[in-house]
DNA sequence: ACTCATTATGTAAGCGCTTGCATTGCGGTA
DNA sequence: TACCGCAATGCAAGCGCTTACATAATGAGT
């Protein structure tokens, strides 16, 4: 079973002349390993191009250095900038980062949490806040050190780094509101077991049932695709009486629907009013630029890296949760009536 | 050390009353176990709770089923999607996803390599081919098992899955040379230690050398952001004699360059052709959109798991590589002169 | 009934590293 | 000179799992 061409700590110690205590020491606390001796061990680590084994490491330490993530998917600009900059967080640390991805169903992020944690990922990073029972008692079971991202619960027994969904939802319809839209709907993203899709809609009626008057024609939810969404649109206008706004779930959905709205003739905004959520790279390009909510995604990825890092060093002081801000980028897609 | 809350396989044995060793059988070779035994087992394990510890696995073992991707960035969707079908291909096979970025550096991009490494990853996904020395025989060393992906070297010596960009680079420049443009320049990612960006330029040489009238007039190179490559193209602009088209590294770089465009009050196509690379969601979305070159990073991400995982197994028929095709996309930048 | 495969299970030796404790060697102090 | 304290180092016991080998149990063939 030994790799007879991997040197180990065994070997470097024979080349040093140190035991191997000296060795361990000298690669993870030099202070404690006297000037001379360091210097020696250095060289045979050099020569014999030694790198400590990570099994061996990580029985003796009961510890990786190794976070997960798991997003629904790296295929939205969403999740991948705020994976990003996690990731850096993570590595400027000297943690590693270990990736799954759920697809926005609840099993597969089950099956994933179980995975990365049988690969010894020592904490988590995972997206939202509504998850099944089982997914919860696990990680209760196993006392997992885990931070939620792109939500900010209001209830405590989990740290959090993100911003309030509902709240932003509001805040997107009732700016809508304000320009002077009555006939709004929404194309919104699947709300089964998506907690952020959702509360955006809630958000949403929040701002419709604080406004008598405005009122609520249609609400689609699709997957997060530019055909998806093209048709949600179709089904809104299908009725007898159009929206002059639609609010959508993500910045996908909004694009989506602005690609059919060009093929359906329609001028935005003077036809039809149309708003997004996430501010990706996408928004900056449609013609008008997307009017849009901005998520803070880097700051969400580093910050969660902080968080998370700091729940696994004992003697940090505790991180809280961050509550981050969104705010509303006005580009172009959406018209006062 | 030891974790009073964590089950390991002998607090199993004792409760399913059998050996350790049944139990590691069971776990890994469920045949080699007698239906009756693996019954018992598998409830002391449910009831437990019971987890492999990973350290004591991959020490034992020597092979952790983690394999490393190395990408410059997740940022740029080309290289997300990529990575998520990467992944998701692991996935299924049990094997874990560790991630490092690079970006675009070298230095960073060596560091990665060790860390992920060290992290005990079996075998590892790098992008491109040019590396330094140091690089190519420290992963020759330790005899690292890896595949390049997105490019398709001619030297043999590592496997990969990509396409060939000289090739690519040149079919786009062909083909904006048939629509009649013959004064033309390029806006490119940073050359220096990015062999892509490198080797899709030469490509566009080779097709403007081989057609006598055809001018390069110059040839930018930059951060693939919106803002450096509408930089780019103020630079390509201001000399005394315009291009008619502008062939650009990628998708990003071209949309930096049209959103300036737009800017400039340039029509697309009508005053300045455009052309991209990767054919991101980005190309669907620009008015007009993108002409552009396909790259199918899907299968890319998803060919290339499955031949690391066969030189990850022994007793797998030896994969070898694959070049993949890309094909143009035309939409609407690019116009008849 | 006796032997021999065959199958199911147990025994125990590592895998490479960390770390508490023991040992050594040294300079300083009384 | 004898003693103490401290710094540097060595010793050896695990950490939890896998697996070669040993053993036991079963059934088939003679």
């Amino acid at each position: 079973m030994r790799d007879k061409n991997r040197p180990s700590l065994e070997d470097v110690a024979v080349l040093a002349g140190v035991s191997t205590a000296s060795i361990s020491r000298c690669i993870n606390n030099p202070k404690k390993v006297a000037e001379p001796t360091r210097v020696r061990i250095q060289e045979a680590i050099e020569t014999l191009g030694y790198m400590p084994h990570f099994g061996g490491r990580a029985l003796a330490r009961n510890r990786t250095n190794t976070i997960g993530a798991i997003i629904p998917t790296m295929d939205n600009a969403m999740f991948a900038s705020g994976l990003q900059a996690f990731q850096e967080t993570l590595s400027e640390a000297g943690v590693t980062l270990l990736v799954g991805s759920s697809n926005y169903d609840p099993a597969q992020e089950f099956e994933q949490i179980r995975s990365l944690l049988s690969q010894g990922a020592d904490g988590l990073l995972l997206i939202g806040q509504a998850r099944p029972k089982k997914t919860h008692d696990f990680l209760a079971q196993h006392s997992v050190p885990h931070v939620l991202a792109w939500c900010f619960p209001k209830s405590t027994g989990h740290h959090a780094v993100g911003f309030d969904n509902q709240k932003s939802g509001r805040a997107i319809a009732e700016y809508v509101i304000s320009y002077g839209h009555r006939k709004l709907s929404v194309i919104a993203g699947l709300r089964d077991g998506n907690d952020r899709a959702q509360d955006r809609i809630l958000g949403i009626q929040d701002a419709i049932d604080a406004h008598p008057g405005v009122q609520l024609l249609g609400l689609q939810e699709c997957k997060y695709s530019f055909e998806e969404a093209g048709s949600a649109l179709d089904d809104l206008l299908s009725g007898p009486i159009h929206p002059t706004a639609i609010i959508c779930g993500s910045d996908v959905l909004a694009v989506g629907a602005m690609l059919r709205a060009r093929d359906l003739r329609l001028q935005i905004p003077e036809d039809i009013s149309i708003t997004g959520f996430d501010d990706i790279n996408l928004a900056r390009v449609t013609t008008p630029g997307l009017t849009t909510v901005r998520v803070p995604q880097h700051d969400m990825g580093r910050k969660a890296a902080h968080v998370l890092l700091g729940l696994l060093d004992a003697d940090a002081p505790q991180p809280q949760s961050y509550e981050l801000m969104t705010t509303i980028i006005d580009r172009g897609t959406l018209a006062r009536v």
